[in-house]
DNA sequence: ATTAACACGTGAATC
DNA sequence: TGATTCACGTGTTAA
């Protein structure tokens, strides 16, 4: 219950409201800060910025550290690349040839290779051995062989990134024309 | 010039101390807070806290997206160190293996193979070199593998008056256990 | 002279 | 109760 005779108190500043406002927001600004930062230990103002300044200075330290792992991881991925990428290029040499090799892509780590070729003793040992040397794992085989023309469907799974199916198609046109057409 | 006679102004709280290293102690850490901020654009003390939540709200994004890069990075790290260390583990569980070959004669010249056996990189050749070796032409080869173990079901054809299905089946027996059981 | 920002002392509330 | 913390109104100062 409000009294209608309580004393309204007489302002002599005029910056009355002004310093209200400035404290209200300066006080908004707080509160807001320590909403951001987790681990409030007491919601006093100087803790509050006293866990703002340690936060601030935890999240320079990770930034830091996490900076510093990527470039070494960085370095280390660039360093497995090249030595893939110097395989391949001793992989690279590549011939025209009129076999039957068709690539088809399964999905992001399959590939489905079929291969019409000439059977020859011993031929089809090294295709798998050439596929195991390109880290690709055999999952899946089907050879069937009549009158000397060997048909082979091969599902392989791999790491594709860096073997894209044109490339492993050109390798195998290679390995076929060196190795089992005959 | 100071006069004697000034007034010395007379403070009725007790707290009036407490209040002034309060405040003093609340504007140090403002200023601490101001001075690990880069980029201030007012030295303000609501702008300092302003700048402070901006700040902090950089840093959050900046190590987030950090640890998502390194998580990215880590994992194809993983998955490379795991399909080598799986690989090295396959190659080196040489002993223990439960074998199963069956071997079916079809005709007086075709064998049916089945093998089931674990799948090791290279086996696969060197079974089909040992089929060769034995002179049994291989006309149709199915394989699938899952999980590491490889389901062979081989079609063979070859002088097999001289090779029962029996002898052929305790060579096959270990020929796998010799260079196909990893 | 107007304004924005600050420090101060004080009363009140909280623990 | 004392000790802390806060909000408030005010005076002051620099732009």
């Amino acid at each position: 219950m409000e009294e209608s005779n309580q004393q309204q108190p007489v302002y002599k500043s005029k910056n009355l409201m002004a310093e209200r406002t400035r404290r209200t927001k300066i006080n908004q600004r707080l509160y807001a800060l320590r909403a951001l930062v987790p681990n409030i230990t007491k919601m006093s103002k100087a803790t509050i910025l006293d866990d703002a300044f340690d936060y601030i200075e935890d999240l320079k330290k990770q930034v830091k550290e996490l900076e510093d792992e990527l470039v070494e991881m960085g370095d280390e991925r660039e360093e497995k690349q090249e030595s893939e990428a110097s395989k391949w290029e001793m992989a690279q040499e590549v011939q025209k040839c009129e076999l039957d090799v068709v690539v088809t892509p399964v999905d992001a780590k399959t590939l489905e290779i079929k291969i019409v070729c000439e059977k020859k003793e011993g031929g089809f040992s090294k295709l798998m051995a050439a596929l195991g040397h390109l880290g690709l794992e055999v999952t899946s085989i089907n050879v069937t062989s009549f009158r000397g023309v060997a048909l082979n469907t091969i599902c392989v799974e791999g790491e594709l990134e860096m073997l894209k199916p044109i490339q492993v198609k050109e390798l195998l046109i290679e390995m076929v024309k060196e190795h089992l057409t005959i």
